[in-house]
DNA sequence: CACAATTAAATTGTGCACAACTGAATGACG
DNA sequence: CGTCATTCAGTTGTGCACAATTTAATTGTG
């Protein structure tokens, strides 16, 4: 059928299709989430990420970024790039914690809490193209949760330095 | 609770909170397979991305840079620096078509098929640790499926270009 | 045949994810 | 008190995704 013989048993070829679908299908979902959130977005002028970061703090106020990072799975690898484009766009301002010097506190500007307003028509909006009844939707996402919970489980038990 | 008084109704910040929930649990399960990949595949050499590229060369030969791009969803702008990161490992090789001037041909070097052979055994080490059933998996990767098909529909609505 | 429209691949530019590392501040412990 | 490990943010480098543009080849149409 493909360039090897009959070494392999049919199988493993049925894996390898199978494996591809499960992680192929959802990272095919998440970018068409992504492609839907560019158009919604663009007169926010947020990208997906950006507006994660602005959902966090309009729900929990100032915040260190160690605190934004943990709530979105994002290192400051990520962010600190991404926190500077939100200061260039006026949205939020960072600041230096008195008490601890390493920390870096980020906090929504007049401009930036204000945007919340015009992102609050953005679920909706969302929740309607996906098609699916809010009772599926927290079905899904709490299978999406437990398979998130057991992948990371085993990528570290996976890493060499586990033994 | 947050920094809005009682302006926007509760089930507006409900929505808000849950319409992050989805999007947010499809990325992060996507991330955390892509940790889960980072680890098995690195004695392959490949990221997960180019794993997929094998997988579709394996299982249909020489291609297109165009019907690659059509089995994975990607464009040229993603697939034609890739391509040329497999090809600078000796995995792939790129011609030009003869009668269509404007294609290019990946195919497999002899190493490229060899490679085959060591990346069997990555599935099933993937699909154990999912830790679901390949049932459960199947009704997961359909749902997503359906998810992928409503927004990709729902995004060319919000289109501005598509009255 | 000529010429406009289309197609394929590549390139450019922006932004995200992540590993690895740097540098500064803090905290713990002898 | 001094030293050493830890913590936090930032930087660097690699790779992916995607929009927009470019270039060249092909196709369709008059």
């Amino acid at each position: 059928m493909t360039t090897t013989p009959a070494s392999a048993p049919a199988q493993d070829d049925d894996f390898l299709r199978l494996d591809q679908q499960i992680c192929f299908s959802l990272n095919a979902a998440a970018r068409a989430f992504g492609g839907l959130y560019r158009v919604v977005l663009k007169d926010l002028g947020l990208t997906y990420p950006q507006y994660l970061v602005m959902l966090v703090l309009w729900e929990h106020g100032g915040l260190p970024v160690k605190k934004v990072g943990e709530h979105l799975r994002l290192d400051s690898g990520t962010l600190s790039p991404l926190l500077k484009r939100l200061e260039t766009a006026g949205l939020v301002r960072r600041e230096r914690s008195a008490r601890d010097e390493r920390s870096v506190t980020v906090e929504l500007t007049d401009e930036g809490a204000a945007l919340r307003e015009r992102a609050l028509r953005v679920p909706r909006r969302i929740a309607a193209a996906t098609g699916f009844e809010l009772a599926e939707i927290e079905d899904l996402r709490s299978r999406l949760d437990r398979l998130t919970g057991t992948l990371d489980a085993a990528a570290l038990e996976e890493t060499p330095a586990c033994e």
